[in-house]
DNA sequence: CCGCTACTATTGAGTACGCAAGCAACTCTA
DNA sequence: TAGAGTTGCTTGCGTACTCAATAGTAGCGG
């Protein structure tokens, strides 16, 4: 009587437990099965496609951030990981030179080439086994309008492919 | 032509990067907010929240480490917070040795009280804006059906209120 | 009882972040 | 052209994890 403080629970935290857990365990095993067979984490990962779909497989630090849910610092740190590697480069800016462009290499492109051949499978065998294309859409759905109306996600830019709101 | 190497994805892929930032989004937001309030962070409040639930305020230190998906040696170390603060105390069993219950304290127990009515109703806040009941409860669904099925959260327990899939 | 394997918990080392502070370069105002 | 404010990036420091190695205990088959 006392001691279950929280019993008559919403099923709004109900819901929040089931996305915590759906995502822990799916970025638990996609993450490590990335960072096994490509050594790559899930943030390389994506920094890289970003670079591959941006104009001039190159873009500002800034922008990779909001774009990957990093913070500035994070980027850098990231970046240098992948600079040290030879995946990515970094370039000046002509108009302001306080931006530093982070480039994809050539060797960059090949390595995304590969892992994502193998990362997708992955993700698609992962969601695949579980759900039928409908149920997956109304997922898609769902988890889109839960990630709309952030302070930090408002007035985005036109959705593209991967980053479903790029921001 | 050539560097668009991901151009026609599966909706997996996209299922996969909604779920990403709708956790990145919303568990941001709360553990901010959690943090500033309360000075706890989501584990330490999944932590408390599961010893007020469990027989006599206590559990194994593995047991707990299972439901708040996180590893043993984050389980000690999380602990060793919560005991610097009087949150939690430890207990030795009397039938193996190896074992040290993790206990909540009158002191945890009044601070999850607390903790509770603010977490919990900035979680109905954040999802009651954005959806109805119905879709409430299809999003748990189906964020339930992506986290079966885990090697480790297979064989799972019976689930209780708010950890769903007990494991 | 002995040795074996399995399990619980802790510790050390390393990683991946975030925040706050700082510098440099840009923009705006006047 | 000086100053004030803003933006882009980096760095120092702290935190929250993980994995691998360790030690103590349990419980088995001989």
């Amino acid at each position: 009587m006392m001691s279950q403080v929280l019993s008559e629970q919403s099923t709004c935290v109900g819901a929040f437990v089931a996305l915590l857990r759906a995502h822990a365990g799916i970025t638990r095993q996609l993450s490590a099965q990335l960072t096994a067979e490509q050594g790559l984490t899930l943030s390389d990962f994506e920094v890289l496609l970003r670079l591959s779909r941006a104009d001039d497989r190159r873009m500002r630090r800034v922008d990779l951030a909001d774009q990957v849910l990093l913070s500035a610092s994070g980027v850098t740190r990231l970046l240098d990981g992948l600079e040290r590697h030879g995946l990515v480069a970094r370039a000046s800016c002509d108009s302001d030179r306080r931006v530093v462009y982070a480039v994809l290499t050539d060797a960059g492109l090949e390595r995304l080439r590969t892992a994502a051949e193998s990362h997708f499978g992955q993700v698609d065998a992962y969601f695949g086994t579980r759900f039928e294309s409908d149920d997956l859409a109304s997922l898609t759905n769902l988890l889109d309008r839960l990630a709309e109306g952030h302070p930090e996600t408002e007035d985005c830019g036109p959705p593209d492919e991967y980053g479903r709101a790029s921001r």
